[in-house]
DNA sequence: TTTCGATATGTCAATCTTTGCATAACGAAA
DNA sequence: TTTCGTTATGCAAAGATTGACATATCGAAA
């Protein structure tokens, strides 16, 4: 498990993001957000999603809400009162932007792999 | 030129950003830094190319350094002196990385368009 | 040997974000 | 009708980022 003899190469890493915005420009409805939406698909409320990425439930509630904003319509069915406290789900827009969303970022991720190992290769060359 | 009597339909876009980093994380080399490096090489000078994008000197030459820093090679021949003051241009690596990142960019806006159409008609689906 | 403008860096204020804390409203179920 | 945990929001403290300013160094050409 030796490194093999060749001079040290400096390991140089492709990074991306992606993000939908509005006609203003402020705001964005990014990565963490969609995680959130996935929490919540998954658990059932905001609370629990926001928990599930280490996220305040403060910054989580205003990034639900910054992202309805932006696109104009609801994206969550919120709940609050009763036994368990209350719940929220996505509404069925929600679901089908994060479908969308997720599509997209799995093309992006294997677009960026090739477009990694092309860049690479160019810099290698000559 | 008015607008035709459909539903307003909130306008959303998507936004895609790219960057190098290395092993630590720390740092990025991203398109600012290489609006720099493309600057010089056609200014000749680093301040020149901060003055072109509306950057202090400051923060660009704390941009080049960094990137020297991640990449762990030099990317500018800096001389200063002179009656000039004097100048700074682009080693062959640099040349090359930007070449390289060029590409990439390129590849990425093309993506990204077409990424977006169908982005767009997904969610207006059904 | 004086000059001039670019390179080189520290620093501290201003600003923008993030986080934590507090407090209220809610309502189904027990 | 009491309870409990989630939704809902304001606000101040703490951090992180940026930007502006200041100051020093350098050396070819005049």
């Amino acid at each position: 498990m030796d490194k093999p003899p060749r001079p040290t190469k400096t390991e140089v890493f492709l990074n991306y993001k992606i993000w939908l915005s509005g006609l203003t420009g402020h705001g964005q409805v990014n990565a963490e957000t969609f995680g959130l939406l996935e929490g919540i698909k998954r658990f059932g409320t905001l609370k629990a999603a926001a928990d599930n990425i280490a996220m305040s439930y403060r910054k989580a509630w205003g990034a639900v809400t910054e992202a309805e904003e932006i696109l104009g319509y609801p994206l969550l069915d919120k709940h609050r009162g009763g036994k368990d406290g209350g719940n929220s789900s996505l509404t069925p827009a929600a679901i089908k932007l994060l479908e969308a969303y997720q599509a997209l970022q799995q093309q992006f991720d294997e677009r960026v792999e090739a477009a990694y190992a092309d860049f690479i290769s160019k810099l290698n060359k000559t």
